[in-house]
RNA sequence: GGAGAGGUGGCCGAGCGGCUGAAGGCGCACGCCUGGAAAGCGUGUAUAGGUAACCCCUAUCCAGGGUUCGAAUCCCUGCCUCUCCGCCA
């Protein structure tokens, strides 16, 4: 949510940030109901100061055994024109907030311009891209070959988009798990089990609703909604409440399964598990002062970075163009990971900034060192997506015997294993 | 699911329909006192909106409705918490 104060100053930095998220809100309606509101709250709280002044006058004169029938009627008016001025009111902010909902965060100044992914910048890449001297299989073939990935199944369980895994197939998802959550944990964020349901008001909180609401699972009798990330939980931690400022910086981290109906993306990626209804992932959410976001952001980026580069697997970053980002964030950063049966880049993680946008729809406030409360900024990153990161592992660490090697660092997490045959 | 009890400021806890944005206590901050500290004393200590303005005005005692000139206080609905029973991984 952007601060109506913001809007109302500076109409054209935000009409041009919109712009750059392809965005068309009518900022000039905005300022119009906004100027409306103000003017009919001016007009109410005269006469609702009226009405106070002159209850206490009624009171007053009852207690002295006074007749106060002249100011019980005059006030019994002012009385209706104050609900007639209510409802007014409540109309105008309904139509304003049912408009400022939809208005997406503003780009940062260093994301780069553009429509959509064609326009994102890659600004680092790891690792050395080398071909195999052998076939690499795909995934989906190579789980199948092992018994370890049996899409069929979950297709017969579930219909199209869901993945099933078995024996050390499952294990490995289980290793990596907690393989990231060791790691992260580590570097000081705490571990959060949070609920995997949540509710409609959770959800906007984070800026999935109203904008996603397709895109999302929601149960039939208590309209409740199955969390497409575990960011959704882990932010909303904090919703609604003041946070004192020496709790900031607030590092969590969580594993979720994922839920996303991916409505508008049919006949996309429809191989293997690459895009499913259903995923794990582990996720890294930052509530942190404003002035260390930036700074917070490429520590997420790095922190995230860390699992793939331990599983010495390719990768780069990419910086995502204005088109690209998503309705919450100010600035994002993608990591690409490399998929050696499919010979191009997979994102796995998303990490972004969201500066006070969040804060807002939450209602997420600290209390600084000198006593004002201000919003905090979110932010999140992926450590990481596990339908992604399972493919590239049985991918980059096939053998050409149709071995699959167990990354190093997951070996203390496989019971001894050290490949899946 | 059934039966009760309850939801007031950072916390605890008062609160007859008007003088309560809210007593009192704790905590916290600052000052006095002290060689220093504790104790003691004093002062202060919610959020949002309106506004140039923390001068003022308005709203907020779980949320939403209602009664009333006037509601933390009365009525209705919902949500949440606790206790007991039932069911259950």
């Amino acid at each position: 949510m952007l601060d109506i104060k913001f809007i109302r100053e500076n109409p054209e930095t935000v009409k041009k940030g919109i712009a750059k998220k392809y965005n068309n809100v009518n900022i000039d309606k905005v300022i119009k109901l906004d100027n409306r509101r103000r003017e009919i709250i001016r007009e109410v709280e005269k006469l609702k100061a009226k009405r106070n002044q002159v209850s206490g006058e009624i009171a007053k004169k009852k207690r002295a055994g006074e007749s106060a029938e002249e100011d019980i009627l005059a006030m019994r008016q002012t009385g209706e024109k104050i609900a007639a001025g209510d409802e007014r009111l409540k109309n105008v902010e309904n139509e304003l907030n049912e408009l400022l909902k939809w208005i997406p965060n503003l780009p940062h100044e260093s994301v780069p311009v553009g429509k959509d992914e064609s326009a994102n910048v890659v600004v680092r890449q790891w690792g050395e891209v080398t071909q195999k001297d052998f076939k690499v299989l795909p995934h989906w073939e190579i789980g199948k070959k092992l018994g370890i990935l049996d899409l069929e199944a979950a297709a017969k369980l579930s219909g199209s988009g869901f993945y099933l895994l078995k024996g050390l197939g499952a294990r490995l998802e289980r290793a990596l798990i907690n393989y990231m959550l060791d790691i992260h944990t580590k570097e000081g964020f705490v571990e959060i089990a949070a609920p995997f349901i949540v509710t409609e008001n959770t959800m906007f909180g984070t800026g999935q609703l109203p904008k996603m609401a397709e895109d999302m699972y929601k149960t039939e009798d208590d309209n409740m909604y199955l969390i497409p990330t575990a960011e959704v939980s882990l932010t909303n931690t904090y919703k609604q409440q003041i946070i004192d400022y020496k709790e900031l910086p607030i590092y969590m981290v969580g594993y979720s399964p994922c839920f996303r109906r991916e409505a508008g993306a049919a006949g996309k990626d429809t191989r293997g598990m690459i895009r499913v209804h259903q995923f794990d992932k582990v996720e890294m959410v930052k509530i942190v002062r404003p002035e260390d976001s930036y700074h917070e952001l490429e520590t997420l980026v790095q922190e995230a970075e860390k699992i793939i580069q331990n599983l010495n697997i390719p990768y780069r970053v990419v910086t995502l163009a204005s088109g690209d980002l998503s309705f919450a964030a100010a600035k994002c950063y993608d990591l690409e990971i490399w998929s050696a049966g499919m010979e191009k880049y997979l994102e796995i993680s998303s990490v972004s900034n969201f500066e006070d946008f969040q804060a807002r729809r939450m209602n997420c406030r600290f209390r600084d060192e000198d006593k004002k409360v201000k919003y905090p900024h979110t932010l999140n990153g992926s450590g990481v997506a596990l339908a992604r990161l399972i493919p590239a592992i049985l991918e980059n660490y096939q053998n050409e015997d149709g071995t699959i090697s167990i990354p190093k660092v997951l070996k203390p997490y496989m019971d001894g294993w050290e490949r899946i045959s």
